[in-house]
DNA sequence: TTCCGACAGTGGGGTCGCAAT
DNA sequence: ATTGCGACCCCACTATCGGAA
């Protein structure tokens, strides 16, 4: 069976849109993206019905437990299709921790899905509603759809329609940020829900950290980029044991193989293969499957790098190159965040 | 003409599950 | 028992092309 929609998505940009009436702001939730098809229960006893879908299409109901519930709180509609997405609140800082998540998404036998469940439980935040009594709601704008949304999906304990607000975008960025979320997305009040379309009508603007990192040696490429590379790896200097020494052993932090224009891949070959070096600057290094791989260079050259957020076996998460640090002592470079 | 949206193709971290070792 | 690998999730970014503005 077919999913009922394939989901709308949001270009990526790093500016707010103006901050008028014709824009309404999201959060934009770390997790995964999920279209509910929901037949109400109704007061006679008809329990209802459930599907759950990803955004590419598969059938995600069995992933999804705590959801089970869901058609005893729609009211005033004998079926929707919603939009949203499915997030892991990490217990102590209460954000979504797409990490916690992952377990349920990868599980493929039930028992593995009631482990993760077990461990971890899952909230479903709805932020749109395209259908309701098979009547799609795709050509209503998305003021309407949203108070339709509101009317008929009653919270629960796993389930809940996220806020949005209409204009002060930046003072919703500021909170996000200062609350270490993902982003914003901006969504105009008056637009439709074009199905499997990247439209500017919604727009997300991502939180993206910068850090200074060393290079400490690089990866082959594939494909097109057989003759250049295809990541190098990064890493920072820890804090000397004792004294003023200015550099303490260099801790690896991860790939960087994207951001990279085709005239960079080229010149920084060069400046890789004139400091290669046979053994890893790396203290300890890399895990072993990247290590196996990698070539290693004098840890000289400095990159800065965009990144999403540090992840818990310590290395970047979304990371891009931006550009080279000439000017950057590369003994001095630590971790910032 | 310029710009936008869709695709393809490269790259990332992480987890699960199965096959090969 | 360990390792390697692909399949999925999430994604960033560059380059290209055709059609809309």
């Amino acid at each position: 069976m077919p999913a009922p929609v394939v989901p709308m998505k949001a270009v990526a940009t790093d500016q707010l849109p103006p901050d008028d009436d014709r824009w309404a702001f999201e959060v934009k939730w770390d997790g995964m993206r999920v279209v509910a098809e929901v037949r109400a229960a109704t007061p006679g006893g008809d329990e209802g019905a459930l599907r759950l879908w990803s955004a590419s299409g598969s059938d995600a109901t069995d992933r999804f437990p705590e959801l089970a519930g869901l058609p005893g709180a729609v009211h005033e509609a004998g079926s929707v299709v919603l939009d949203g997405e499915v997030v892991a609140l990490d217990p102590t800082s209460g954000r979504p921790e797409f990490g916690l998540l992952q377990p349920r998404i990868q599980a493929t036998t039930p028992g593995a899905v009631q482990r993760a469940a077990a461990r971890q439980s899952v909230q479903y935040i709805v932020f749109d509603v395209v259908s309701v009594d098979d009547q799609p709601l795709l050509d209503h704008p998305y003021r309407d759809r949203r108070s339709r949304l509101e009317e008929l999906l009653e919270a629960g304990p796993n389930w809940r329609v996220g806020p949005s607000q209409r204009g002060d975008g930046e003072l919703l960025l500021d909170a996000v940020r200062r609350q270490g979320l993902e982003g914003v997305v901006a969504k105009r009040i008056d637009s439709p829900y074009v199905a499997g379309s990247r439209s500017s009508a919604w727009r997300k603007i991502k939180v993206r950290l910068h850090q200074e990192l060393v290079v400490g040696g690089w990866l082959p490429g594939e494909g097109g980029r057989v003759s250049t590379f295809g990541a190098v790896l990064v890493g920072y200097r820890d804090p000397p044991a004792h004294g003023a020494e200015p550099a303490g052993p260099l801790r690896y932090a991860g790939r960087v193989g994207t951001g990279f224009r085709q005239r960079d891949l080229i010149t920084t070959l060069t400046e890789l293969e004139r400091r290669q070096r046979p053994n890893c600057p790396f203290d300890p290094p890399p895990p072993a499957p990247v290590a196996r791989l990698a070539r290693w260079v004098d840890p000289t050259l400095v990159a800065e790098v965009a990144h999403a957020e540090w992840t818990r076996d310590g290395v970047l998460r979304h990371p891009s190159f931006l550009g080279w640090r000439t000017d950057k002592d590369p003994s001095t470079i630590g971790r910032t965040p």
